[in-house]
DNA sequence: CTGAAAGCGCTTACAG
DNA sequence: CTGAAAGCGCTTACAG
């Protein structure tokens, strides 16, 4: 149906080879003959069978992207980032988004590994045990979650948290509630370990809640457990739930950065839209997506290159929702 | 590197046509021969070459999905949907984010063209004397896109906005302003034609502003020309525009749901989650991504299929943003 | 600089 | 039911 190589290399009477060749490698074609076929390939409509292409030269010019979850607004930023790199770089994004469920990601991955130079795992949800199963879909690059042996963007939530326990602390709020997310995310851990050493650091009392699924939902739900608690700061998972919670504390007449400061993680564009505007841990997920492009076609090109490790840093961004703590105790 | 049909052919003694029978045409092979091919296939870990069986199949098992924006939370549903019907249906979902460049859309296509079995392709932002270029692709599906002779699932914004402007209405309101959308936009043609109709026939004056980009920032732009309008309600081309607008009254200290009413549209996750919770127009999203899914597979099935069409309906979802006209005229 | 040939890994009529 | 052969559309050493 469509024009191939051979087409073209009867249109011109020369071979395949030199067909091909003035197409995909021009300098191994005399000028004039390169010019001639590349016209008549434009008069004709060519356009290369990537298929093909990649059966012979083992390439696919695809990247494989894995995320939990698109609809979760952090996500969106890193997709973009990574697709604007991948294309600068010439490559096509493949997306599979796993719908939160960790069982289903490692046969993604299978099944996307035969017809991509390289993957991309944003936030696996993949418990430790089996992680060695994707680890070995090499060129394979984690981002938000460290494997050992494997490459990975790294995200620093000690900054950010340790900024973010610091401001509530000179807020003057006495305890801080954290809402934990699932129960075995590693991104959670981090988080957990991070708050806890800050709160002990900065000498303020931490009560934790949860674990919640990064969903609104889970966020409503907290809004109860925490307004029972009567505590008056509180640092969630991520900004979904932080807004849940939010969505929550107004409904029940709680004015958040008045009776109750919140904070997110993620700082996600929903951060600056909500009522009020929640302050948030800002994770740069742009600058990891283009990372990781970086990083697994730097793999796929030298076989040899080591697995690297790239760090970023968190910072919190300060808006509406956080304030000195209430004077007259809430009511809850 | 990876094992192929021929090292299984070696290792069982069988030809490569029998092993490959056995694994994707089980009916024609002996039931002890494809069970040992099968075991034997498990045990050395073989993955069928996708790329290769693409060359000569023909078909991929992809199919093309393209989106002017995925951070748009308007779009996320719909491509859940999408992947997970095609998922059902044994596809896979090659996703591209155009970034609302119309310029984009037709080359993206292109590319993925040559890769995929079908082409779904979302609120085209393409101008309509090159849209024949795009239907030109086939098997190609245009969702939120009236394009003459080519599959389509379209949204019918009639329903929805009438059930607005009637909600409106009935809240005393005597105007009402329509924040346009881009000024090329196909589905705001669609909207400005509805909400047009709908207030004539309803009979309240209607004042309208943009364009404006599909963006929260357009939206906070749009807040202040609203304030100086003294308009009380405001229906928004969609969510993401009203959303903006909320946050800038709000900031300005103009109660949403008070002293002005507004209405978004598309329902997105989010219009539950702004404060106040946004009055919506639910369009379809879903249902519209797994529809396309199986008109664009029907199409790459059955040759002579001719193009057909879903029609979705709207309707509104009434939250907290919209309420009766304040009696005292609002002081803008 | 150009061409003939082989091959990428699989599928599928065509024989037997 | 099974095998040998050709072919999908391209690339790439190998000759010339």
């Amino acid at each position: 149906m469509s024009v191939t190589l051979a087409d073209i290399a009867r249109a011109t009477g020369l071979s395949p080879s030199t067909v091909s060749r003035a197409l995909s490698d021009p300098d191994k074609v005399n000028a004039q003959t390169r010019e001639r076929v590349r016209k008549v390939a434009r008069d004709m409509g060519y356009v290369p069978n990537q298929v093909a292409r990649s059966l012979t030269s083992g390439q696919s010019d695809l990247i494989g992207l894995i995320v939990p979850d698109i609809a979760n607004p952090f996500f969106p930023p890193i997709i973009k980032a990574v697709q604007a790199r991948a294309t600068a770089r010439g490559k096509t994004v493949l997306i599979a988004d796993v719908d939160e469920h960790a069982a289903d990601e490692i046969r993604r991955a299978e099944v996307m590994r035969k017809r991509v130079d390289g993957l991309i795992v944003v936030s696996p949800r993949t418990p430790d045990d089996r992680l060695g199963e994707l680890a070995a879909l090499t060129p394979i690059v984690f981002v938000n979650r460290e494997v050992p042996g494997a490459a990975s963007v790294l995200v620093d939530n000690d900054d950010g948290m340790f900024e973010a326990v610091e401001h509530l602390a000179a807020l003057g709020h006495p305890a801080i509630g954290y809402l934990n997310g699932p129960r075995r995310s590693w991104s959670n851990t981090q988080r957990q370990t991070a708050v806890r050493k800050a709160c002990s650091d900065v000498g303020v009392e931490l009560v934790e809640f949860g674990p919640f699924e990064p969903q609104i939902q889970a966020g409503v739900r907290a809004a109860d457990l925490v307004s029972a608690a009567n505590i008056t700061a509180v640092i969630a998972y991520d900004d979904m739930i932080a807004l849940g919670l939010m969505a929550r504390l107004n409904e029940r007449g709680v004015k958040v950065g008045q009776d109750i400061s919140v904070i997110g993680i993620d700082d996600s564009p929903m951060s600056s839209m909500a009522y009020p505007t929640l302050t948030s841990i800002h994770v740069p997920g742009a600058e990891a997506g283009a990372a990781a492009v970086d990083l697994v076609l730097d793999l796929a090109n030298t076989s040899d290159a080591a697995p690297s490790l790239v760090q970023l840093e968190t910072r919190l961004i300060v808006r509406g929702s956080t304030s000195p703590v209430p004077n007259p105790h809430p009511a809850a």
